[in-house]
DNA sequence: TTAATTTTGTACTATTTGGTCAAATATTGG
DNA sequence: CCAATATTTGACCAAATAGTACAAAATTAA
């Protein structure tokens, strides 16, 4: 196949992008902050992913594609499910970088910034969520059954609550010092303990 | 004092206002989208307010005084303080407007938009919301003494997990179905039963 | 009446927005 | 080497942005 090869790496150039959506939101991140980030132009950006909008789908997709594996991996990490989600929430609780606590949830924040503006993209968003919230569901039916989890409320609202305890979190998480947080963590857990 | 009379209702034009920041939040709603929903002129606008930005704060103080206002008066309105969270939990599961869940907590939106972008109006909407955790946290403390909250928790503790509560149904309810949302929170509450 | 004040509407600025395009450059197959 | 193909580059563009300026009409209190 002829033709001049590509100088940047499209992986490199999505992970880029990826930092200035999450942390200025879809709307507020300019082609400029963009292409300064990914240190591309703007012809070679067009030319790869099309427009903001395909751009920031493709973020999207490879973002949640990560936490996915992340999320799977802590689980499968434990043998008590309820460790796993203490681990998915040392995200929170103790974030690699302190200035993550400003840019929370990625996924709801762009389910929050969308919906109501671009429902295809708040769309994405959300189910990308209930994704998640199927993830809980699995390793909380093997806790189940285990013994780990308590019997009495079903897996299905149990796994809702986490993701609402998510979703809660990564607003909360932006008021709160570590230690508060972490207490509303093990708080919350109780109500999965047998 | 001389002079021509306001021909408009700053109260009605500033309910205008809250109506397109809270669905569109502050960057995406224009001065076009706002004076149209106003319905007064550019002149009038920036006579009278200022500038966008002072409009928002002004738009966010009033709507808070309001929330704290109904707040307040659900409480009251029952003995057990379990009754009045469920009630002001209502507006989430039954709004009286379904496009509501689209829009959220207006506070919650504002504090995920601005967190990292414009620290002081996120400031504005943090310590909003850290009032509302008072309220909670009062009530709360007059429930334990009564009996009717658990006594093993801090009053501090269950007051921000309420917030907490508050701030994940402000996304959840934008993919969960009324049902979902009512089991929702009454799972949750059982942290708060004695 | 006069001075003060608001409303209305238009025109304007200066900046930023997402997006386009053509020319230059690099690469490959024939 | 040549022709075809693909990427890079930076200039360019039209639309939208918040905000300003201003003049004329309207309203009011003293």
């Amino acid at each position: 196949m002829a033709g001049r090869h590509k100088e940047f790496d499209e992986e490199t150039a999505l992970s880029a992008a990826t930092e200035v959506f999450w942390t200025q939101g879809y709307d507020a991140a300019s082609m400029e902050d963009l292409l300064t980030a990914m240190n591309i132009n703007k012809g070679s950006m067009y030319n790869t992913f099309g427009s903001k909008r395909d751009l920031f789908v493709r973020v999207l997709d490879r973002f949640f594609k990560y936490a996915q594996h992340d999320m799977t991996a802590k689980f499968e990490a434990f043998d008590n499910p309820l460790d796993g989600v203490r681990e998915i929430f040392r995200q929170v609780t103790r974030p690699a970088d302190p200035k993550d606590h400003a840019k929370g949830c990625f996924l709801v924040n762009t389910l929050g910034e969308m919906c109501g503006m671009d429902e295809e993209l708040a769309t994405m968003a959300r189910n990308k969520l209930l994704d998640v919230e199927g993830i809980y569901l699995k390793y909380l039916r093997k806790g189940v059954k285990n013994g780990q989890i308590r019997k009495e409320a079903s897996p299905e609202l149990m796994a809702k609550f986490l993701l609402n305890m998510w979703n809660g979190m990564s607003i909360s998480r932006r008021m709160y010092s570590r230690k508060a947080l972490e207490e509303l963590v093990e708080m919350q857990l109780q109500l999965l303990k047998p």
